[in-house]
DNA sequence: TCGATTTGTTTCGACTCGATACCAAATGCA
DNA sequence: TGCATTTGGTATCGAGTCGAAACAAATCGA
């Protein structure tokens, strides 16, 4: 069946992923979740940059992540900033010292130099996986964490100008394209 | 750039079926890894049934895969049988209630549905990853673990009849499906 | 025959991860 | 307002993964 041959190559590759990264985080003593947690963050839009958000991002418990946390402070990857608002929320910030670590680090040279053989840079493959992905997601109940600018929620005022139609806020165009834990696709046909 | 978006990809859906193996494996006491073992075991031929091919498909060390076949072999889902021939060498074989966890577990049933919402049942999707898999495989120098029938060694001797090229070994229609640590694939153009 | 290589095991320590309990702040509800 | 519930985050514990290194045994090769 092909389901049984897709499965195993997507965990084959997500092996292989996991081992370079292992590979690539080892000189700065980090794990591959402690890249993951950092690429997420260096990704993601000012709502969605907390510990509950990683959270689910990573599909692990809250327990586990901030322990992840602890460790990426430290090491002074990351500092906490209080939440003005609501003063049990944690808004996580990558430091310089994060930033050149990603920079370095990911994605590894191997990976670009494979994907240059794909015909089409991989686009189709890219269309392919995005969609996989979400139907993975919706039948977890999982959030999508997709770009704000793809969301149903996201609204166009004008030449640059835009807003979230679910906080008010409005965003420009480097927001447009962070992630969120809040989005919600456009479903189609509608 | 295209190669960022396809590596987060990758990595997510990774983590994905990682999450769905452990819950799938909860029930039995089993981790990832462990049912990535059984699975590699029941499709692969027999001279690839040893801890230290598995460890090369794994990609981890040797002690550490020693560990899980351990672990395998004591709750009975493998036995180790020595090889007449060398007797370094152990095989490793999968116990009728290794079959049947195997069964039960793989691949979930989530994931089935999901593709089932791809164009063509994924066979383009198929397609891509088996390429990009190659390349890193390539590019990490590992072994492909291809199927026997799609190996350079792999010689047809008549109707269901063939014979593999390094051992000189006969083969059975149903041996030409297994995965071998031998595998070279034919490399195209020659 | 003797060293080098290969196959597999054992042991150790660092680390991940889930489970559980816990605390504080916010929210819902009467 | 008052109190239970929910939410965000932390701390602690134990099971288990994993790599590194040392080790034993069989085989290979000069």
């Amino acid at each position: 069946m092909a389901a049984d041959r897709l499965y195993v190559l997507l965990e084959r590759l997500g092996n292989l992923l996991r081992t370079e990264e292992r590979a690539a985080g080892l000189p700065h003593g980090l794990q591959p979740v402690h890249l993951q947690a950092l690429r997420y963050l260096q990704s993601c839009n000012r709502y969605s940059n907390t510990p509950a958000a990683l959270t689910e991002y990573l599909g692990l418990t809250k327990g586990t992540v901030s322990q992840t946390l602890l460790l990426l402070e430290e090491k002074g990857l990351l500092r906490k900033q209080a939440d003005t608002e609501d003063r049990r929320v944690i808004h996580l910030l990558l430091t310089e010292a994060g930033r050149a670590v990603l920079k370095q680090a990911l994605p590894p040279e191997l990976f670009k130099r494979a994907l240059s053989g794909l015909p089409g840079d991989g686009a189709a493959l890219d269309e392919s996986l995005t969609e996989l992905l979400r139907a993975l997601q919706a039948a977890n109940a999982q959030r999508s964490f997709g770009a704000c600018g793809t969301c149903k929620h996201f609204q166009r005022e004008g030449s640059g100008r835009f807003r979230c139609g679910l906080t008010q806020d409005p965003l420009s165009r480097e927001d447009s394209q962070l992630l969120c834990r809040e989005h919600e696709g456009i479903t189609p046909g509608h």
